[in-house]
DNA sequence: CGTATGACGTGCA
DNA sequence: GTGCACGCCATAC
């Protein structure tokens, strides 16, 4: 039984880059659709270099937070061609 | 083992 | 449309 953890961390690195996920999607592929509350303290404790977690936002389309700053996240994400609207929303599509 | 926290989500005023 | 409050899971202390 893997922890949320890997299942999570797994899941986000599978994101094709110019894309992005919501928390509840990754919860609900990892199993658990009402972990997203997990899914999101997981990605905060493990920063993980190889874990494109910045491409995860809110379900709302909006950017969320992020460990390193949230300005940082928008940067990133604009960088990998996702635009975000100045409500802080992500107007590409999510999923991978 | 029990309490508190968190990069959230949805509902209601 | 905006703001507040409650609910939820897993992890950390």
């Amino acid at each position: 039984m893997k922890s949320l953890q890997e299942k999570v961390l797994r899941l986000v690195s599978q994101i094709s880059r110019g894309k992005v996920s919501t928390y509840k999607e990754i919860a609900k592929e990892a199993g658990s659709p009402r972990a997203w509350r997990a899914v999101g303290n997981v990605l905060n404790k493990n920063r993980d270099p190889k874990i494109p977690c910045h491409r995860v936002i809110r379900s709302d389309s909006k950017v969320g937070g992020y460990r390193h700053g949230t300005k940082r996240k928008i940067a990133l994400l604009k960088k990998e061609g996702i635009i975000i609207n100045s409500h802080g929303k992500a107007t590409q599509r999510f999923r991978k």
